[in-house]
DNA sequence: CGTGATTTTGAAATAATTCAAGAAGCGTGG
DNA sequence: CCACGCTTCTTGAATTATTTCAAAATCACG
C-alpha cells in the first residue's frame, strides 16, 4: 500500500457528512440550525476519490462545487509555459471550486493528494444557496479572504521565509485536527511539490531545506516534518511579535 | 499644483454618491432597486482625502469601511523588516478595508495617491449589510476572490513578467472609465511604488523597464505609461491565447 | 531485489539586490 | 522667471539569491 493512502487521512471531527451535523465544515460553520436543513436539501451526493485522481481538470466547464470531507487534495494551475503552479492544500472542511467569474470554465484543476471524500453540490445552486443563507456567502467571502492574505503574506519574502511559513501554516492546520500533536507531523507532499507551491525548483527547495536543518529550526525528510524550534520558524516566516510603528498621521475622518 | 493634485481624477460614471444611485459602485452592481435603498440606508456619510492622506492605518481598530468614489487610492502593509508591501491600487468602485477578521485591527494601511472622495459605512453594520442584502455578500466574496487570483497569476513571474501584468492590468482597468483611451494613460506611481507592488527593488524595475522600452513594448516615464506593442505585452503578461492541454484523466464522478 | 520516483550534491549560469553616485524633473519661494 | 532643494530616475560595479544541468545516492513498492 502506497505511503499516500496510509497516510493519516484527517477527517472532520463529527459524525457522517451531513453538511450539516458537520459544524466544521467550511460551508456549515457558524450557519444557524434552520440554515443546516436548507444547505443539506442542496446538497447532491458525497464521492470518493483514491489518491492522485482528480476531481476536475482547468478548462473543464464544471457543474459542481465541493467541501472536502476527509483526506488531502490539491489546488493547481498548468501556466502557459507548462510549468505546474500549485495554489492551495485543502484540508477536511475546506471549498474546493470557487473562482470569481462562476460560469467561467475552470481556472485550475483540483487532484486528491490521498484518499479522499467530498460533499458535492449543484454548481447552479450556489449563487441561489448565497442569497438563501447569508452565512454561506460570508464564509466564502471570508475564507477568500484568508487565501488572499495568505499569498499577499508570503508573495514578498526569500526562498527561506517562504519555505518557512508555507510549513509553519501546514503544520498549525494539521495541529488543529489532532491537537495531540506536539512538534512531528506527517505530510503528503515532496520537495517538488512545495517547489511548485513556492515558486522555487525542487534543486533550491532541498538545499533550503538543508540550511533550516543545520539551523536546527526544523527537518522534512521523507514525507515527514520536524519542527524543532518553533520560536525560530514563526520569526523567519514573519510573524511579528512586536506591534509595528505608526509612521503618518492619519486623515481626521478616520475614526 | 502637484503632479498628483492635477492627475486626472477617474469618476463613477453616475451622478454623486448615493450609493445606489450609482451602479458601478462595488457594493452596488447588480443590486436590485429595493436593495440599493437599504444599502443607502445603511451609509452614514461621504468624505474627501488630499493627495497622501491617509484614510486608516495599520494596527487601528478602525470602525468604517468604504468604497472609493474618486481618485486613486493605495493599500500598504509595513513589513517587520521595515519594508513597505503595496498590496493593491484602488480605483473609483473599489472596496477598501475588507479583510477576513472584521473585528481584528486592520492589517494594512491605506492612503490617497491623487485627490479623492469615499463613501463610508459602519463596520458594525457589514455583517448585517451582508446578511440583509445577499448582493453584497455576493459582491464581496466575487472581488476578493479576483484579488485572490490576481496575486496567483503573479505570483510565480520574474520581474519583466510582473511588471507586464501590473501595468496591462492597471492600463486595462483606467481604460474602462475612459474608453476613448487608445496607448497611453496616466499614472500616480513612481517606480519605487510598482518595486514595493512586486517586491523588486526600484533600481531592478527601472532596469526592468528600461528592457521592456528597448523591446519597444512599452514605455513608462513621469507617471505616464504608453503601450506600444498590445500583443506583446499581453504575452509577457502571460495571458495564454492558446487553450491549455490536459494531460491527466478525471475522475468518474467529476461530470 | 529491481525499477522508478525522490532526494542530495556540485559546478556554472542567470536573475535580482546592494551600494554608490550622478542626472533630470518638479515645485516652492524669492 | 529663475534658482535651489527634494524627489525620482538612471547607470555601473560588486555581491547575493536562485536556476540550470548533470549525476549519484537513497527510498518506496511491487
Amino acid at each position: 500500500m502506497s505511503i499516500l493512502r496510509k497516510h493519516p487521512a484527517y477527517v472532520l471531527p463529527v459524525g457522517d457528512c451531513q453538511l450539516c451535523s458537520i459544524r466544521e465544515h467550511a460551508m456549515c460553520r457558524a450557519t444557524p440550525e434552520q440554515g443546516l436543513q436548507q444547505l443539506e436539501s442542496f446538497r447532491s451526493k458525497q464521492i470518493g476519490l483514491t489518491s492522485k485522481q482528480h476531481l476536475y481538470q482547468q478548462g473543464q466547464r464544471h457543474k459542481q462545487v465541493y467541501t472536502l470531507y476527509s483526506g488531502w487534495m490539491m489546488q493547481y494551475k498548468t501556466l502557459p509555459s507548462g510549468k505546474r503552479q500549485i495554489l492551495r492544500y485543502a484540508l477536511p472542511g475546506d471549498f474546493l471550486f470557487f473562482q470569481s467569474d462562476l460560469a467561467a470554465p475552470m481556472q485550475h484543476s483540483a487532484m486528491a493528494l490521498t484518499d479522499c471524500s467530498l460533499c458535492v453540490f449543484p454548481r447552479d445552486h450556489l449563487l441561489e444557496m448565497m442569497a438563501q443563507i447569508p452565512q454561506v456567502s460570508i464564509q466564502l467571502a471570508t475564507f477568500t479572504a484568508r487565501d488572499y492574505e495568505y499569498q499577499i503574506d508570503i508573495s514578498h519574502k526569500n526562498a527561506q521565509e517562504r519555505l518557512a511559513y508555507l510549513l509553519y501554516d501546514l503544520f498549525t492546520r494539521i495541529k488543529s485536527y489532532d491537537p495531540a500533536t506536539t512538534d512531528t507531523v506527517q505530510l503528503p507532499m515532496t520537495q517538488e511539490d512545495l517547489g511548485d507551491t513556492l515558486g522555487l525548483t525542487q534543486v533550491h527547495v532541498n538545499r533550503t531545506l538543508r540550511q533550516l536543518r543545520q539551523e536546527k529550526v526544523l527537518e522534512f525528510l521523507h514525507h515527514r516534518l520536524i519542527i524543532h524550534n518553533f520560536e525560530a520558524l514563526k520569526t523567519l516566516a514573519g510573524y511579528a511579535t512586536q506591534p509595528l510603528p505608526h509612521s503618518y498621521k492619519v486623515s481626521a475622518f478616520s475614526l
